[in-house]
DNA sequence: AATTATTTGTGCGTATGTATC
DNA sequence: AGATACATACGCACAAATAAT
């Protein structure tokens, strides 16, 4: 439905000056962002000329010169002395980009992302780029605040990170005028189902295979698992684990996988609990969700006057500093994180510059070996 | 010099179009800029009505419009229906603040910021406040796109961390614009001496006081030290080294003092330069710059034979993770660091809400006692 | 190389609408 | 109710940049 198609007759444009609330340039500006997002006008491309707007919708070109006015200082247009307006903004004197990146995540202070950002830091200020940051801490307001500020500043590229990834987004529009904008835009530890766009993730459920694999290697059969339920990587973890186990032939007794959140944590992986006695009673191996579980049935088993790997062999998850801070350094996958991170700035850079546009990327985790698994044949 | 004072001649206005290459708005914007840039009009001031704009210029009401509508659109005034023109931003429609508070820093991922960071984050996110992040990798350039950005934003106040804070900083003036504009500025880990700013900053003389004298306290008399030459911080932390050990009558004898610089700390500090045998030799103590060198004196020590605290004792700064990760836990001076965040981002939410609106702040560093030196008079 | 047409930029005038005090 | 302020909208003229002739 075209906003201004009844503005062409005089008479209607009376009626509708006065029954409609909004003034005659409003309708203009959202007759012309319409346009754009309908893609009739794509970033480039030259739009009517003011005298010609304002012939085709009966209005002075005063009236139409404040439309297109409101629509460069947004972001929408920019105007071209003797040449016309231009979807799109203008680049800067010698006209190239303003290497500035924004990057938008959940948190900042979050046990990965310092990592990640840190990974995405040092390749694009070695590059000579800046970065703009933004946290929306997991809420959807925040979100289209940093969006709508991002718009405003002339970035290169957008790097970013999903809020709230498995629920339905209501900034899809914003993201859209990115794209609609010629900016690059690559998600990361996540994507937005409604989006084509390009990402970069880790792989978990690999993650979770590797893991198992490994104890499987060293000899081990009666292999438990313990795992966060209320977070997506441990669903991811434990279905790669399953895997490698119904691979190797080994059957999955519910008894050897201990579920935990992240409230009862502190109950269920204490050491007066009785809910880790399996492990020592029915297992060689235990996989664990990441390394500070870990570390708890080290403190554990060390309790029980046992020790690591020779009692128990243990892989977990991150690769974090806590992996090779304590007396047993721990077998470990290692998440991606700075290298998530560095892929993320190197591809950005790479669809800016380059003429490849879209990526889909899944980081394959790497194990690494350390002293916390032995291999139960040897001896 | 009143730029647009010899418009009120007609006749001069005409030879002043010819002669001057900016157009009339544009000398509009930049007197009504210096106007409020000299305090003649405050934040919240009505400016004189277009109509009077335009008869003290002998200028179209159109032209003051065009001339104030940019100004409107670059945060400089808002415009209010019936009331006026005023100087400074317009608030949301519930009359309060965005809650969102720029944080610009030199480094995301230098040893020392990502602890501010987080303790900014965790503070401003708990009152339910935004951050937008922007880091300059010390380099003014930088400095300026992030404050030009942060100005276009309706952020609430203002934390950063002075860009080569030791030389003339020709971004002054965008930092005045904050002040101008009523949004609370406040600096960490150092200031402008051009601008009197709010500030919180570490006392790192105090640090390497406390450092000395605890060894003092412990017994020593024979101690070493070794400092970074090219970093302020480690000018402070000997200055306050040497200040303990004057006061308990100790005369610093040049050769137990060790400097050391970015570029050649692997060489001076490697276990086979010799430049580390005098502290065994001539000393029952050290206080080393931080806690990395920490480490590598030990590792030195460990090497020849000896031990921590038994040969040496070791004080040394930041309590950074280093310090509980080896087994010689370290008796450091803590560096504020979440602390001088967590204090930054309440201090910048009272500046916002709270009266008092200036704050000079030194937070006293606290030593922690660990087990890295001895008491060498009890046996 | 100069001319011309087109397009945006600057500037003036006027009138009326609407919000505020 | 009236005065004042900014908001919307129309008209015109000329300057400056651009592109094509």
């Amino acid at each position: 439905m075209d906003i201004l198609s009844t503005l062409i007759d005089k008479r209607v444009n009376a009626v509708l000056g006065i029954n409609s609330e909004k003034p005659k340039y409003q309708l203009l500006k959202e007759h012309i962002i319409q346009e754009i997002e309908s893609r009739i006008y794509k970033p480039g491309d030259k739009i009517l000329s003011e005298n010609e707007l304002a012939e085709k919708f009966n209005i002075s070109r005063h009236t139409v010169r404040q439309a297109i006015g409101e629509l460069v200082v947004e972001g929408w247009l920019c105007r071209v002395q003797g040449k016309g307006t231009f979807v799109g903004r203008k680049l800067n004197e010698k006209g190239d980009k303003s290497r500035t990146i924004g990057v938008i995540t959940t948190y900042l202070d979050d046990y990965i992302f310092p990592s990640i950002i840190r990974g995405i830091d040092g390749i694009l200020s070695s590059k000579g780029y800046n970065i703009v940051l933004t946290c929306t801490y997991n809420q959807h307001d925040n979100e289209r605040v940093a969006l709508e500020n991002l718009l405003r500043q002339n970035i290169s590229g957008l790097i970013a990170e999903p809020t709230k990834s498995a629920i339905p987004n209501p900034n899809i529009d914003l993201y859209h005028r990115f794209e609609d904008s010629g900016i690059p835009l690559l998600f990361i530890h996540g994507a937005y189902k409604q989006l084509d766009s390009s990402f970069i993730v880790e792989d978990d459920t690999e993650a979770g295979y590797i893991a198992a694999k490994h104890l499987i290697d060293e000899g081990h059969r009666k292999i438990g698992g313990i795992f966060k339920i209320d977070d997506i990587q441990g669903h991811y973890r434990f279905s790669g684990f399953h895997k490698a186990l119904l691979e190797a032939g080994i059957s999955l007794s519910e008894s050897k996988v201990l579920w935990f959140d992240t409230d009862d944590k502190h109950i269920k992986l204490s050491s007066d609990s009785g809910q880790l006695d399996f492990l020592l009673e029915q297992c060689t191996a235990v996989v664990c969700y990441n390394d500070q579980v870990s570390l708890r049935i080290i403190d554990f088993i060390r309790k029980k006057g046992l020790s690591v790997p020779e009692d128990l062999s243990i892989v977990s998850f991150d690769d974090s500093q806590l992996s090779v801070a304590s007396e047993v350094k721990l077998t470990t996958v290692a998440h991606p994180k700075e290298v998530l991170g560095e892929l993320a700035a190197k591809t950005i850079i790479d669809m800016i510059s380059g003429s490849e546009r879209h990526y889909n990327i899944k980081i394959k985790p790497e194990l690494v070996v350390r002293s916390s698994t032995k291999n139960i044949n040897r001896r």
